[in-house]
DNA sequence: TCGTAAATTTAGCCATGGCTTAGTTTATAC
DNA sequence: GTATAAACTAAGCCATGGCTAAATTTACGA
């Protein structure tokens, strides 16, 4: 093992390694979050587009996704498979109570994170973008946090 | 298309859909960061174990991810195929040049986003947790908002 | 009604990143 | 010095989620 700098050594007493099994869980509570990412996204996205043009097209979903019609279409089946949505061949997407109700959650993570972000002066178009990002890695406690400060006047 | 009901109507008022095009740059930002995000990570624990105690052995970077060794052998194998890490057979493994500079940015964003959430009073715990998911979903500007509140007093 | 364009599906490609099982190498302890 | 344990690699499995190209179905306008 080589010697350790001076450096090193002050960012070794500044910066502590966690414990392995909590530093592990937290990186599986991302992974997690992660696999239920795109499916947040499809989910909102569906019940956003029922809502404002009264039905969800796959062409439309894929459009807004930024990718591919078959992309689009594959993650689709996915949650068809995992009853997060319903739709009959060559028709449009309908969510199903579990969809909807998935869709509603993430629909109030992701105004929170947005409205906090313009509160604490993050222009519209950045808000926009990073709210994508971030909703579906904050927790229902610092979800809490940021309401407080929106509500804060 | 089904008629639209008076709470579709309200939320379609409130919550208008953005641009097509707008929306699917958003989610490509997202899809991007979600590439680079196991990369940081990577680098970020192999500095931090280098740090902390002289060297970054595989076993070690797979017991804090929370993976098999094999699953961490395989993205250490990427990584140095793409510059970021060098080890040669059964040896520990060190950063380049490119990882220690990518590792560094990590870490600083990560720090900002834990800092910033115990100001607010988002617990340790928790803090640790939502920071490591986080971090690589916050642009320069937000982070600059961060950093604005961290140094408010 | 019928031809064409648009929407959707199918098939098959690729990379990532999990996993397990089994083999190899290294390090250690006796 | 050698046996054993620990670390690592190899091989091969799986699901996800991108892509393109080609086939099919639907919808629409002339």
């Amino acid at each position: 093992m080589p010697p350790m700098s001076a450096d090193s050594a002050k960012r070794a007493m500044e910066r502590p390694l966690q414990e392995p099994d909590a530093q592990a869980e937290a990186f599986a509570v991302v992974r997690q979050a992660h696999q239920m990412e795109s499916t947040e996204d499809y989910v909102e996205l569906i019940d956003d587009l029922i809502t404002s043009q009264g039905e969800a097209r796959l062409v439309e979903v894929a459009e807004r996704l930024g990718i591919s019609q078959p992309s689009a279409g594959k993650t689709i089946a996915r949650l068809q498979r995992e009853g997060y949505v319903t739709s009959e061949p060559y028709r449009s997407i309908f969510l199903t109570e579990k969809g909807k109700s998935l869709a509603d959650k993430s629909r109030e993570r992701h105004d929170v994170v947005y409205k906090f972000l313009l509160k604490i002066g993050v222009s519209d178009a950045t808000a926009k973008i990073d709210s994508e990002g971030v909703e579906h890695h904050v927790s229902e406690e610092t979800l809490d946090a940021f309401r407080r400060i929106i509500d804060a006047g």
